[in-house]
RNA sequence: GCCUCUGUGGCUUAGCGGUAUAGCGGCUGAUUCGUAAUCAGCAGGUCGGGGGUUCAAAUCCCCCCGGGGGCUCCA
């Protein structure tokens, strides 16, 4: 499953001229390959050129540029001094970049502006200018920091609602191939109601939608609530669930006992849930070749931010998702019609991301994740969107039976116009499915390799949004990796893909529920995990040693994970500790218990908060109470002793 | 990656120029207990790491590492 989003920049630049790409390289460095016919003449000392630490600016002259070509100029000059300001740096690199526009200037106004954009720079900056039409080969390195890259390419006539948006091509370390322009593409945001309503968000009345409002600030206008640390992360040490590893790189969690329990349960769910639909489970690589030709096409189309290392003389790269491998596999296989829908599902651990240092945070973003990724190949359209329905419905059950509701996440679609067009009925099914309104990005033209897509995203206690859930249609990959089947003609034929993650990262499944019970405690809730999900489902406290004999008897009673608090500490104490770890049920054995063989049970989600819900059963009757709520999901047992007094800390 | 805040025994933390507080946890002993913390004693600290200023640094300055927040970004 791979997920592109948009760098989104809005149009507030009054009067804009020429198109503009500004990037804050550690350096830049270009060498004249060959000349064109509308080359300038130039001398040697141009030929080749390097800048360290400069702000390379690619610039395309266009057509309407002509008619004053005197205000372009200062104009491009402004902007690229403000730039420069803002990431102090004193070197300009003036790269003429063709490839940003489709509507070019003459060459000979281009040169004209080029050469007097140099001299005016130079006036204050130390300035390069690569050569107007000559092959070049380049080299950068971008810095990477939130102003490294800006694109100034908008539109005089920028209406009102609709913002220019320009991809966000990057890597890490060096580019070359990867600055292939993207041109810009207009982003409309709406919201679809059930019955099937466009509204521009301005226009929409949020009442009763506090998440998807949050949820819509969060996306657009990147608006922030609160300043403090998520509560999960908190939670996840606390629950010794998982915690940081400073041995290794940021992002890299460790999981202790109880955490690799829930993730374990969650992967073998997730996993399990897709089989049922008929998804063939594989393994694939965790590394690949930077420069196999596939993959480097692809690389090239998506230029993510890779860990990269070297062994030997090869150039290998982490994957980002089992999209790769899949389709590697997909690549050699021989399918026919009949073969269709065909599903592959691999649970990544791990998909390796680097992501920006600044972004990761507790469970939420990490640069090592457990990822489910399903892809499914398809006939054609028709049979793509059924199979879309399809998983988007698993999608809603999985998270469901995962402990995240409807109500828990919102819903963002993402597609084509043309495909919207086509298909209004069937996306306004989607809306109508949850019941309720969502979030729509809509592009004029086909921006990434898919034409449909959604997501589901989880608003967490300080109203950030991640996704969970997601389904793309993929009307590209087929073709890059060169996957065909045979249909009833006995022709070969390119399917379409679809990529799904029915749950999204495991790890932020975990997160989402740790936001969700903290959300609950904030309003005075008593928080726990999912019974199914509880590393301690029963814990049994013996109120005194004499009750311990009996507290094992009923305890080997119960066919779920039990432990038995037989530690030196009051009642009252053991009972408290219970609570902290959000142990679903908690027996007391005493006399009483002793002498009838009942038990009385603490339940704690009809508990509220200090005012705890027991209830009176037999062993048997709390044992099939359980079975029933964990029926049909996965079980493992206990992942530390039994008993609570053999049992280290790791916190 | 940039800006900014932050880092004291396993955890939470006091101290903010004279080498360190307390609680929890751990250990030992007493207590054998009925639903949110039983009592007492003991052990445990390179004050994130390195460098500098100073007679003297946990405390001031610089660099690095980890973490939080913001920017930005997110396949």
């Amino acid at each position: 499953m791979l997920n592109l989003s948009l760098q989104v920049i809005s149009g507030n630049f009054p009067g804009e001229i020429m198109q503009l790409l500004l990037i804050h390289s550690d350096y830049i460095e270009y060498e004249v390959k060959k000349s064109t016919q509308v080359a300038e003449a130039i001398e040697d000392s141009m030929k080749c050129g390097r800048l360290e630490d400069a702000l390379t600016v690619f610039i395309a002259v266009e057509k309407e540029d002509e008619v004053n070509p005197h205000e372009v100029v200062k104009k491009g000059v402004s902007e690229v001094e403000k730039v420069a300001e803002q990431v102090k740096t004193s070197n300009i690199m003036l790269y003429p970049y063709a490839h940003l526009s489709a509507n070019l200037s003459s060459s000979k106004v281009a040169v004209q502006v080029l050469t007097a954009m140099e001299k005016e720079l130079s006036e204050r900056y130390f300035v390069k200018r690569a050569p107007f039409g000559w092959y070049k080969a380049f080299k950068i390195s971008c810095k990477g920091h939130p102003l490294s890259e800006l694109s100034r390419s908008i539109s005089v006539q920028n209406k009102e609602g609709v913002s220019t948006v320009c991809s966000a091509e990057e890597k890490p370390e060096v580019v070359s191939e990867a600055l292939k322009a993207e041109s810009t593409a207009k982003s409309y945001w709406r919201i679809l109601t059930p019955e099937g309503e466009l509204h521009e968000i301005e226009d929409f009345d949020f009442k009763g939608y506090d998440n998807l409002r949050k949820f819509v600030d969060y996306e657009i206008a990147k608006k922030r609530e609160v300043e403090r640390a998520p509560p999960h992360v908190e939670l996840m040490r606390r629950l010794e669930i998982a915690d940081y590893e400073p041995g290794s790189d940021s992002g890299n969690m460790r999981f202790y006992p109880k955490g690799r329990l829930i993730k374990s349960l969650l992967e073998n769910y997730v996993v399990d849930e897709s089989i049922k639909v008929g998804a063939m489970e594989v393994e694939t690589p965790l590394m690949y070749n930077m420069n196999h030709p596939t993959l480097k096409k692809y690389l090239d189309r998506f230029p993510a931010r890779q860990y990269s290392i070297e062994s030997d003389k090869r150039q290998l790269f982490l994957r980002f998702a089992a999209c790769f491998g899949q389709f590697l596999i997909n690549h050699d296989m021989t399918m026919s019609y009949k073969n269709l829908p065909l599903k592959m599902i691999e649970l990544t651990r791990y998909s390796f991301r680097k992501e920006q240092r600044g972004e990761l945070v507790g469970l939420r973003r990490l640069r090592a994740f457990t990822m489910p990724d399903m892809h499914t190949l398809c006939y054609d359209m028709e049979q793509a969107i059924a199979q879309f329905d399809e998983q988007y419905n698993m999608c809603i059950r999985i998270l469901n039976q995962i402990g995240i509701e409807v109500k828990d996440f919102e819903v963002a679609i993402r597609f084509t116009r043309d495909f919207y067009e086509e298909n209004k009925a069937f996306i306004t099914n989607l809306a109508r499915t949850v019941n309720k309104p969502v979030l729509v990005e809509m592009w004029d033209k086909r921006f990434f390799y898919f034409v449909l897509k959604f997501e589901f995203n989880f608003v967490d206690a300080l109203a950030k949004a991640s996704a969970l859930s997601t389904v793309q249609i993929d009307v590209e990959n087929a073709e890059r990796y060169d996957i065909k089947f045979v249909d009833v003609a006995g022709a070969e034929k390119r399917p379409i893909i679809l990529h799904c993650s029915p749950s999204g990262a495991i790890e932020r499944c975990i997160y989402s529920l740790l936001e969700k019970e903290a959300m609950k405690a904030e309003r005075g809730e008593v928080p726990m995990l999912p019974v199914w999900l509880s590393p301690t489902q029963v814990r049994i406290l013996p109120v005194s040693e004499k009750h311990l004999e009996f507290a094992k008897q009923i305890a080997d009673k119960l066919h779920c994970r039990v432990d038995i608090d037989d530690r030196e500490d009051t009642v009252g104490k053991r009972i408290r500790e219970a609570g902290r770890e959000w142990v679903p049920y908690v027996v007391v054995i005493g006399d009483k218990e002793l002498e009838t063989g009942r038990i009385n049970v603490t339940i704690r989600e009809e508990s509220q908060a200090n005012r705890p819900k027991t209830m009176e059963m037999s062993p048997e009757e709390l044992d099939s109470r359980i079975q029933a709520q964990t029926a049909g999901l996965p079980f493992r047992p206990i992942p530390l002793a039994k008993m609570l007094s053999l049992r280290p800390k790791f916190i």
